[in-house]
DNA sequence: TCAAAAGTGTTGATACTACACCCATGG
DNA sequence: CCATGGGTGTAGTATCAACACTTTTGA
């Protein structure tokens, strides 16, 4: 076996995809980087250190870019292409997390981007700020596209749109999260029969109000029976 | 930016689950490993070189492991945690490779195992060699039930499963391959008209031959339109 | 009283399950 | 002519899309 410590290998590093639900639309946690051009942003991301496992660095990576803590992430693909990074060899590990509705105001310094998406297949995201297109750093582009078709293809059976949900929401606004995400618009009866049907929902005997309309009812989340 | 070649980062590898249908059973390809305990199988893999690529490496491998070449590969997930390895911090990019049934028989230098699961949900796999249960190396059996686990997710929708036959194929084979991929038997009827519906498939008018009942139309895979 | 969004009922179409049955070949 | 597996028909059920409709609030 090589000698581990003196064989040349790539650095290893991961690069976070932190969504959020704004306005409708899906946006993602960007950072801007001079160092890389002239308007450039790219993901959060940082190294990888000797002896520490992945979720560590993610977690550390979390806390020191964007100063968020005890947030839920997965996994999402690795990137290896050697010439990706254009300082060296880095391959980076992609995870996923996911902002919870009301962290969005917590005064994050982040710039946030839209995420579109180009028909139905796969292939690269384009981002905006504020409305105009956003040039993006490295391959952060084509990881956005996965994480979009990753997205849509758990979104049924998975829990994750109630991590971009307070704990306590309407049937609409899991709608909307589904909406932003799949990119298309969904029947309200449907949606609201499915939701209730799969039995993971229960309703708070409170009411949304404030609303120059009827209140909608406030459900939340019950924890997971093991399956 | 830290100097990317004096940092020191953990060492990268890949490894390679290459599975096959074999006797009815999922199989995947193990390596003894005498070096790591008695008895004791891993899966076939290698290191990462500097300036070289994933793809590039999971090439290398199979043809220097296994002396496969031309296969399609895809990556399935990262394992990195540093007690992986009792050598050393190994961060492992796993990928998944479909070894067609008449390459089987190829006089390959490899031992074959059987994935058997318990239950319905997730974990690690449990692998046997002629019927008595195997010693897995590292965090193998962990990433053979990751795997497991996806393939089952993805086979219903993705053509994965013609990867495991022939290029010309009984509609019982295909059935074959998701009842040893899902373990569970299926019903034959149901199975046939989706597998038809989904207009994947040509009849070629060629018949199977031998059997000492009805024979079999052959049917073979369709080039995918561009989706 | 009106606008807006919450929430429910109904209907036709589609897909799936489960079983019964017929067909073609080797022995 | 029998055993074996290939291949088809059908009836009952669950699921789903689409639309119409009623309800409840703030202004």
């Amino acid at each position: 076996m090589t000698d581990l410590e003196t064989y040349r290998h790539p650095a290893l590093a991961i690069d976070l995809v932190i969504l959020a639900i704004h306005d409708g639309h899906l946006c993602a946690v960007v950072l801007p980087r001079d160092d890389l051009g002239k308007e450039t942003y790219a993901l959060p991301g940082g190294f990888v250190h000797h002896d520490q496992s992945l979720d560590q660095t993610v977690a550390r990576v979390l806390a020191e870019k964007t100063g968020l803590t005890g947030l839920a992430f997965e996994q999402l693909a690795t990137y290896g292409d050697p010439a990706r990074d254009p300082r060296g060899h880095v391959v980076s590990v992609a995870y996923l997390a996911l902002l919870p509705a009301p962290l969005r105001a917590a005064g994050l310094p982040l710039a946030e981007i839209r995420v579109t998406w180009p028909g139905e297949a796969g292939g690269p995201a384009s981002a905006h700020l504020k409305g105009t297109p956003l040039r993006l750093a490295f391959d952060h582009a084509a990881i956005l596209g996965d994480t979009v078709k990753r997205l849509r293809g758990k979104i049924d059976y998975s829990r994750i749109a109630f991590s971009l949900l307070p704990a306590r929401f309407t049937l609409r606004q899991v709608q909307e999260v589904h909406e932003a995400i799949l990119g298309r618009p969904l029947l309200k009866p449907a949606f609201r029969r499915k939701l209730l049907d799969r039995g993971i929902l229960r309703d708070t005997s409170e009411m949304q109000t404030g609303n120059a309309h009827r209140p909608a009812a406030l459900y939340e989340l019950v924890p997971p029976t093991l399956e």
